[in-house]
DNA sequence: TTGTACGCGTTATCAT
DNA sequence: ATGATAACGCGTACAA
């Protein structure tokens, strides 16, 4: 049992391939009677047209691709139901390709570039560094969405749309300082990983300088390297759970991810120790669960939605013919909650 | 500046096409020095193959497809690791492909495996009903992994891996009966929606009926229709909200989800109320929240690693041959925290 | 070991 | 309004 073709649809018809084709894809000149007929075939022989086939021979469709990169987390689950919308308004087809931890995004995207014949990208996530080179190669329009851009990457060369994480994770840091707090520690991805974690270890440094706060080597604690997902609850948990049994001595937590607080709090609780009593617990990037959990979490929120939208409407912009690279930086906010207090 | 093809490689190095297909396919019979040549042209031109073309031509690949309907929640992440790394031993290559909510999974994948040549599929969540007739129009193995398979569909007619949806909500709520519980509250997904929300209201139902307990209407609570994640923490929160002002008695709260439950449990808090001493609450799912929020949340784990092992098990037997249908249903694992305790 | 030529299923151009 | 036919980019049987 063969695959059934237009071929196959057009002879049962008695009609040529191109009349099927215009039946398929709704052109005009058609007549409204052997339209039906084509339609009427086409459902009973369950003829599905290959795409592949299609692909080769478009020029151009009208998809728009979102590469994200490993895992899926809420905080982009958030951001994809915006791209999926505001794709769908401006009647373009949204496609999600998941890029695995291991493999080369800009690779991904040349190929799927050539393949779907792409009309824009958004690369989701991921700490971008590719060479200028590289980068030349990609000929549809782009953005950079969400997640550090590498200094090695001028940012003069691609659009972006991102938040400061070193300034943002300052922002939080300098908040604990001016809550009185003098020992902070900082849980975070392990330095061999390329990620965001680096930029907001960097914000925690510079805060504790401004703060005339020595840098104490013992109190920033990295995820074991080679794990799976080093942002989750459970290596925040881990984490935290070493640092409460080590001598090390501190009054309060900043976890990198939000996540990685929510373990952290675990961790705590276990001890019988009380947050924010004992200790204050501070997270970063606005997921739900801060503020569903007990106590909610303080945390540097993303306007995820926002960012979103910009990364489409900059998008589109370099779509519909802007040749200017367009960048743009979001303010985090800092929202309180009730895991962190004042020292005394 | 035109994309670059097999044609222009193959003149650049002065060999015939095939050739360049053979470097690039590693076929045996190519002369090493000539191949290393063509490699190097291929780099410096950054020639990319089309995909499309392969995919037409090719009569088969090696790939195998997982489908996943909506929104990934961390609960597919931890399934999707599984199959990511067993399809990868077994030498295949793996697709995730997501499917939007408002198209057929069955469609969607009766296309993929057109354009993609798949060896197999796997569909992942999802409210699985169609007819036996369209079922039948997929020539490639497939299995349904987890996500209540609708009654409509004889289960004799595919293979499937799942846990049994009403018979562990029954054992929850049997157990939450079994603590002297009598007014229990559910949390459930709108009637309209066709998903295992169903399922498990029903085994809340049956659960209450052996304990002699009477259905009240007023105890059984929806999420709003047509809102966009029925099954997140923010719709667990507004219902239980809700249901904290009305003037409905209960003790207990089934939430057929973690992270409604979740939600459920802020509301709880909001009222300056405790939980297990003032309500008790149970979740479904086995979430790592669960273990990390404060309480710890009851639930039923379904075993994920598991069910996804046993997903490519009988995927890739169905793929070597067997023409047997094989159905495996696991049992989930009632997981006590500290979020419940008997009355009194 | 290498090159030529055909066909995969579709769309687009050009006649009719 | 419709049909024949030439591409699209690649893999491969076959010839060399």
């Amino acid at each position: 049992m063969e695959a059934i073709t237009i071929k196959d649809i057009a002879r049962i018809c008695g009609v040529g391939v191109s009349t099927v084709s215009r039946a398929i894809n709704d052109h005009p000149d058609i007549n409204e009677k052997t339209k039906s007929l084509i339609m009427k075939t086409i459902k009973e022989y369950n003829y599905v047209p290959n795409n592949s086939a299609r692909n080769l021979k478009r020029s151009e469709s009208n998809t728009i691709a979102v590469l994200i990169k490993g895992i899926t987390n809420s905080f982009f689950n958030s951001m994809l139901k915006v791209f999926e919308n505001e794709i769908q308004k401006k009647k373009y087809s949204f496609l999600l390709h998941r890029v695995e931890e291991h493999e080369d995004e800009l690779d991904v995207a040349l190929q799927l570039e050539k393949e779907k014949r792409l009309k824009g990208i958004v690369f989701l996530g991921g700490y971008f560094s590719h060479s200028k080179d590289k980068l030349k190669q990609m000929k549809v329009p782009f953005v950079l969405s969400t997640g550090g851009i590498s200094e090695i990457i001028d940012k003069k060369s691609c659009s972006y749309v991102m938040v400061d994480d070193v300034k943002e994770s300052y922002r939080m840091v300098d908040y604990l300082c001016k809550l009185g707090h003098k020992k902070i520690a900082i849980i975070t991805t392990p330095p061999s990983e390329e990620s965001i974690g680096k930029l907001r270890l960097e914000g925690y440094k510079q805060a504790l300088k401004t703060n005339n706060i020595p840098v104490d080597e013992n109190r920033i604690r990295y995820v074991e390297d080679d794990t799976f997902d080093t942002f989750s609850m459970k290596y925040g948990y881990e984490v935290a759970k070493e640092l409460l049994e080590s001598d090390t001595d501190f009054t309060a937590i900043f976890a990198i991810s939000d996540s990685m607080a929510v373990g952290a709090c675990k961790a705590i609780f276990e001890k019988g120790k009380r947050i924010p009593e004992d200790y204050s617990i501070a997270g970063y990037d606005g997921m739900d669960i801060t503020f569903y959990y007990q106590p909610s979490i303080t945390t540097m929120r993303q306007p995820a939605p926002e960012m979103a939208e910009e990364t489409i409407r900059i998008l589109f912009e370099l779509i519909e013919g802007s040749s200017e690279r367009e960048g743009k930086i979001f303010s985090a906010d800092l929202v309180v909650g009730e895991s962190t207090q004042a020292i005394r």
